[in-house]
DNA sequence: ACGTTGACCTTCG
DNA sequence: TCGAAGGCCAACG
């Protein structure tokens, strides 16, 4: 099989960044593409963790817009699966919105 | 091949 | 404080 083609290699430090924060805190699709090396890429952060397979072990839910609140439409199903997996972490809501004050990563 | 889509961000009034 | 506008780019049809 073909040896790693570059976007795979971007995903994979992707991958790595997003298994890297920590429990009970967040991060934010701009702040990951930074510190991936690739700022201005948010959205492309967002497409990645779209395709991640099923049963993934990835925290994927520790991740939102830079405003607080969740990427998916207030109170899909979607929505609310993410909204339970960080209020188990003690993550607690504002409203719709996570006070990134008290919860955003430093890396 | 080409236009559209999408779990987004920042800047500017 | 809030909305519009421009920028980003791999994946899909």
């Amino acid at each position: 099989m073909p040896l790693t083609d570059p976007s795979q290699l971007l995903k994979e430090s992707l991958w790595q960044l997003v298994a890297a924060i920590p429990p009970g805190q967040v991060a934010s699709y701009g702040q990951l593409a930074r510190l991936a090396g690739y700022p201005g890429h948010a959205r492309y952060v967002g497409t990645t963790l779209n395709r991640l397979p099923k049963g993934t072990t990835l925290p994927w839910f520790r991740v939102l817009r830079s405003s607080g609140e969740l990427a998916f439409p207030p109170h899909s199903a979607a929505w609310k699966r993410q909204k339970t997996l960080l209020e188990a972490e003690g993550v607690k809501f504002k409203g719709l919105k996570v006070p990134l004050k008290q919860y955003q990563w430093q890396a």
